[in-house]
DNA sequence: AATGAATGAGCATTCATTCAT
DNA sequence: AATGAATGAATGCTCATTCAT
């Protein structure tokens, strides 16, 4: 934050260049309905969000929507996508501050669920809205996940290799870490409690101790 | 109504039993309801069902539902309720084949995730279509997965008691599993693969492992 | 009219033999669709008619409109097919009253002509509003305007093999028939004179008299 | 604004002559436009034809096209009034060809009946299109006919004068004419057959022979 | 118990037109 | 002269629900 406070990247630089570094005019307003959108369909949900809505969020005119957008079902798309581009960034930040592979699964995991349990609209649009409508929609949540699962995977499978986790199926370990950061994550937007950050310490506990070399007896 | 006036033949079983032993003809149409119900809903999700298709797959008037239940929202529950109560009960009976709590609760999930891998109609009402509608229809998928989490949790907590695992939130740990569970199901009813059957043993192994006893190093 | 005053058909004689001989309530209700929808395509156009307006017209909700046709497209269709069946049998029954062939041939062609005459409305969608949509429409102005051609023609070709009229092409004689009334009956509609009953001597005097093989005295 | 106080250089020819000789730019455009809407119109209807479509097959932007004409609907008009410009000056050229006032009649006639023959964009927009509007549209229509028809009459009378034909209707004379060739260039538009130079000479054979004095050798 | 005709509120999408630049 | 983002009125169609029989 702060160290944004200095250099500041100019907002029309109309230069030769073209558009390569500038947010044109049209895309700040693509962003303003993105936003918009992303707070309604947190809200309602898919179906019961009215495009109307949307519109008024952003003052905008109906018709200005679908000048932006092909579709509702077109701009919800994009509204996952983004939040889903940013979550993933994160994660992978997250993930790049540590040094040993399971330390890296370990912190993206972490960072979704704490993020998630930070923002309920973003929770409840990544984890709950995408079954809300057809076959084609559910198909993005599974996309979306995907990504998820795919760092987590890439991660576990370094530390295979690195002999510091058990050799188990990690695409399997990486949806069930998923899994269960998804459960908690519905549990508590509809129960409460407890909240994602509380539940973090157990959580980890149980699925980084899945994992672990040390054979049990059992 | 003047042609209802006189006796007729009924042909149902009235007994002094009452309801107890007998299955109504009302009840036998409620029934066909409910399993057409399920079949469309698990096909096409909430939203794109529509009461007529229903009716036509009971071969009913859509009138004729509407004499069975108040509304499309209601004939969802029933179906979800009836889908759940038939799985609760498959998973206590697997639980009581078992003599030790953590091999009850084993089985309870295993149970659940291998008959919900067999059943993919099962698997996409349960774990899916829940969310596709409006704040109100969220609960019940949250009620339904509590259930399962209520099941597990009791016998995690005997295990706990047994010592046979570590002192872990139960509540937590039965999530876990069970999100584990819905996210590998809906993996393969998107991709096919693997079959819960296949990820069974994986799975099996990350969770158990991540909660019995013997202490890992790391 | 007066001969339908005494014996009248029945209303809904419930009969065994079904339908064969009633007019069930809904086949009622969907000729007073067509009726409705009949008045205001004649007056306003296909696409300045609206469905409400329609709907209106016949006391029913705009839902009660879609029970009994799919689409306004095919409502309008409908309309099109009711007036050209009516238009197509007044023309054979005229000329079926006739005994030469060319008379016959005659007799259809005044029939419509002198019909058109005195209902705009049908003159209208008949004539004009068949054009008014896309693609699709055209081609069932084609095809009612084919079905007259096909009547005339069937008469020219008799009176060409009875030496009536010369030897020319029939179906272009049928095509300029009926491209003399409809121009005529344009007109009509436009500027509201000649009225077609009293250009109709003068037509018949010209088209009769491109085809006759000599000069006719007439 | 401030750059435009400026003197500029202009790029058309600006000559006392005002715009009698020279095209300017912006008629230039204009034309483009016309052409470009003429095109389209032809192909898709009035209703279905965009203005995007327009701008886009002139390579102007919307925008571009309302500040040469005032609304859609003046396009169209300015599309159908320059065709029928044209086939007017074609048919009195034609015409213009023949001594005889019944000759030149004839020739107006076949001059119309072939170029439509030659162009079908052309003939589904004066025969066809011009009623896919509302009312004020179809008006349109009439007028172009109306301007063939007089000059058709304006012939047909000095032929009537001259003795060549029999002393009919020539306006409803006029309008047979049009209207026999309204409907083969329809049928032709839809069935593709007969082209109207293969119908040519049966429709003047009896269009013609309905007309002259006495059977005419020819 | 069931039918099926009818309701009516609901809504996404279209597109000609405008206007600041 | 031209752009293109934005407007906003317009409207066909859907579908859960009702109700007279």
């Amino acid at each position: 934050m702060t160290a944004w406070s200095k250099p500041r990247i100019i907002d029309r630089p109309v230069s030769r260049l073209g558009n390569i570094l500038t947010t044109t005019q049209k895309e700040k307003t693509r962003d303003r309905i993105l936003g918009a959108a992303e707070q309604v369909f947190a809200n309602k949900g898919y179906h019961e969000s009215l495009v109307d809505e949307i519109a008024e969020e952003v003052s905008l005119s109906k018709g200005g929507i679908y000048f932006h957008f092909p579709s509702k079902e077109d701009l919800f798309f994009s509204v996952m996508d983004r939040l889903a581009d940013r979550l993933v960034s994160k994660a992978e930040a997250a993930a790049a501050q540590e040094t040993s592979p399971l330390a890296k699964a370990e912190a993206a995991l972490m960072e979704v669920l704490l993020r998630l349990g930070k923002r309920r609209r973003l929770a409840r649009i990544l984890m709950v809205q995408g079954y809300s409508m057809g076959k084609a929609f559910e198909a993005k949540r599974v996309e979306i996940f995907g990504r998820f699962a795919e760092i987590i995977k890439a991660n576990l499978d370094e530390a295979v290799k690195a002999g510091e986790i058990r050799d188990v199926d990690t695409a399997i370990a990486a949806h069930v870490w998923l899994g269960a950061i998804n459960e908690i994550v519905i549990r508590w937007l509809y129960e409460g409690t407890p909240q994602p950050a509380e539940a973090a310490e157990s959580l980890r506990g149980i699925l980084i101790h899945g994992l672990v070399v040390e054979e049990p007896t059992r």
